[in-house]
DNA sequence: ATCTTCATGTAATAAGTTACATGATTAA
DNA sequence: TTAATCATGTAACTTATTACATGAAGAT
């Protein structure tokens, strides 16, 4: 079987205590999509990939009348994760952002509408500088109180990248405003 | 019909002088495949797709024996594309980096694998940051000297991201260092 | 001569999303 | 009692990539 990185990323979040595809699903919502997106139609055919692998066991955890998975990683599972992680192969690196799209070709539009184009852009990145310290971040950090604290310096990591992206918006916006 | 980024994109390439098919995959790849990637089985078919919705005519341009298309921006081409630039609807950035994935999880392993990861990530983003100044840059200088200036801007972005990227990763080294 | 680049296109495959389908539990 | 959340899964569709197929022009 070969594992992708939403294999990687399921194994990460089960060893961090999500148990079901649904749990799962949610921690990777709340800090992992940013970089690695992944929708919940991927997560059950994965982990039923990941289970006949043995990477991970299965039990059954009703709550109630509703059925519910637990999952948990296997010796298999864990060797796999961190053998992952010491790995230095991986799918190159790929960035989609048809704002900055948009503003490579700026050139072809009036100063006027290339100044709101900028605005625009500069908006984008304070609301996610902003959605990340006030959502992204507290949920890191309370990771940290378990002495889990990757999680939290990737969360700084994305909020000062917007940052940086919001500085030199401004810094543009007033270079074409003159 | 509707168009998507990558129909823009190929609308944006033909404006700025790229006339064949082949030189549009080109001009991408020096430029804008870092923030929008496409392939040249895309590029074909979206063609034909835009010459018969008549935003792009094509004439035929072959040299020597070997065919070629030259494609050029009707009116409606140039209303689109300036349309697209000025509308606020986009598709949501989208982010795929597995190092940084593997960062997030690397409580899980001791502390000096943690270190040789941060540094193959550092390493990792010296060589963007110097693939751009060294390629990148070069190129959309020469643009602006035909009074194309955003592509230059662009590509410096995309040289000072890294650069903070290699600023955050060594400071993270030395943190974990100690 | 031979390799690289220029040039166009299609077919097969892979990956991932949206929509569909169902139903229980919990909070308002 | 109504809406939101929890929970699992499949089917249809879209998007994009890799591989295939072909061949001329230009550089070494």
């Amino acid at each position: 079987m070969n594992l992708r990185p939403a294999s990687h990323l399921i194994l990460g979040m089960v060893r961090l205590g999500a148990r079901s595809g649904y749990a799962i699903k949610g921690a990777a919502d709340a800090s992992t999509r940013f970089f690695w997106p992944m929708s919940l139609a991927q997560v059950y055919p994965e982990l039923g990939r990941l289970e006949d692998a043995g990477l991970i066991a299965r039990s059954e955890d009703p709550q109630g009348r509703r059925e519910r998975n637990a999952y948990s990683l296997t010796p298999e599972g864990e060797d796999a994760l961190l053998r992952w992680m010491r790995s230095p192969q991986e799918a190159e690196t790929q960035f989609r952002d048809e704002g900055i799209l948009r503003l490579f070709f700026a050139d072809a539009l009036p100063r006027e509408d290339q100044l709101a184009l900028v605005r625009r852009l500069r908006d984008r990145a304070r609301l996610a500088r902003e959605q990340t310290e006030a959502e992204i971040i507290p949920l890191a950090d309370a990771l940290k109180a378990e002495g889990i604290e990757f999680p939290a310096r990737i969360a700084r990591l994305r909020a000062d990248s917007h940052a940086a992206a919001e500085h030199w918006l401004a810094a543009l916006e007033d270079e074409l405003a003159t």
